[in-house]
DNA sequence: GTGGTATTGTACTAATCAGTTGAATAGGTG
DNA sequence: CACCTATTCAACTGATTAGTACAATACCAC
């Protein structure tokens, strides 16, 4: 289903169990019988968890014995970061880069006093199909 | 259902439709209308999105006339990106916590040349819950 | 080889998800 | 008022997901 590396890593991110992991797997690497210790589920429940992370590239396995053991690969972590990044503005920036471009279009307008830039009453659409002032960051 | 804000958060940023909403709103707020254009969906597939993004709080809705604009609130990516954090050194300190960490152990172990610590042969576990030694980053 | 331990495969269930269609709501315009 | 636009609600479908139980595999020790 030719799901891309980002959404992968993040819908990987979104469950609370396969984070908990990989915080286990920040202090070593780990068995899947220590990994699934901690939590009241079987052995086969933790080892999907570890084949979704796996499938993300956030972990990989080895081979020791008959333990496969689970080591954290942060790769996928750095450009989740990355993509993460590209808004850091709208929070650390005070907000600055919405303020600034709402009130250029406002200036434009004229009117509106909150809600920025609604002109479209008929309906041809006009071409705001990717009015971005940086690159997509979406890729 | 109690999902924590982390995970809603990362869930609703494992979807590619999602993420370009988002980059579509960086650029200023925008209708559903708008946000729809790009792609080859219904309103109220869009609509959907838009109510995940919300109750990620990724998202806050307007009101203006017939229009709901939606604007970009990033609160909950500083959040996301806060833990991503928790991992930097996985990935830029040239994985020098995991290598320091597998070679102490080997050091007290004296064998197994690849694969670290493998100890346990009895049925018993060793309490081996929470051997993190920084402090569990999901909190 | 037999038995024990670690892990995964298979088959199943219940819940959630992404999308649709079509009706309903909310608001502006003639 | 009737009509049009923008958006959401309700109901439905097909796919995916998180979990289970149990069998199968892989490996080690005796």
């Amino acid at each position: 289903m030719t799901t891309d590396e980002l959404s992968r890593t993040f819908s990987a991110l979104g469950d609370p169990t396969r984070r908990a992991i990989l915080a286990r797997l920040a202090a070593g690497e780990a068995t899947v019988g220590e990994l699934a210790a901690p939590f009241d589920m079987t052995f086969a429940a933790v080892s999907k968890h570890l084949r979704v992370l796996q499938d993300a590239g956030l972990v990989s396995r080895g081979r020791d014995a008959q333990y496969r053991p689970a080591r954290l690969d942060a790769r996928p972590l750095a450009e989740a970061s990355r993509w993460i990044g590209d808004y850091s503005q709208f929070w650390d920036d005070n907000l600055g880069a919405i303020d600034s471009y709402l009130s250029s279009l406002q200036q434009l307008n004229g009117s509106l006093p909150t809600s920025g830039p609604r002109d479209r009453r008929s309906p041809g659409r006009t071409t705001t199909d990717a009015p971005h002032d940086k690159e997509n960051p979406d890729g």
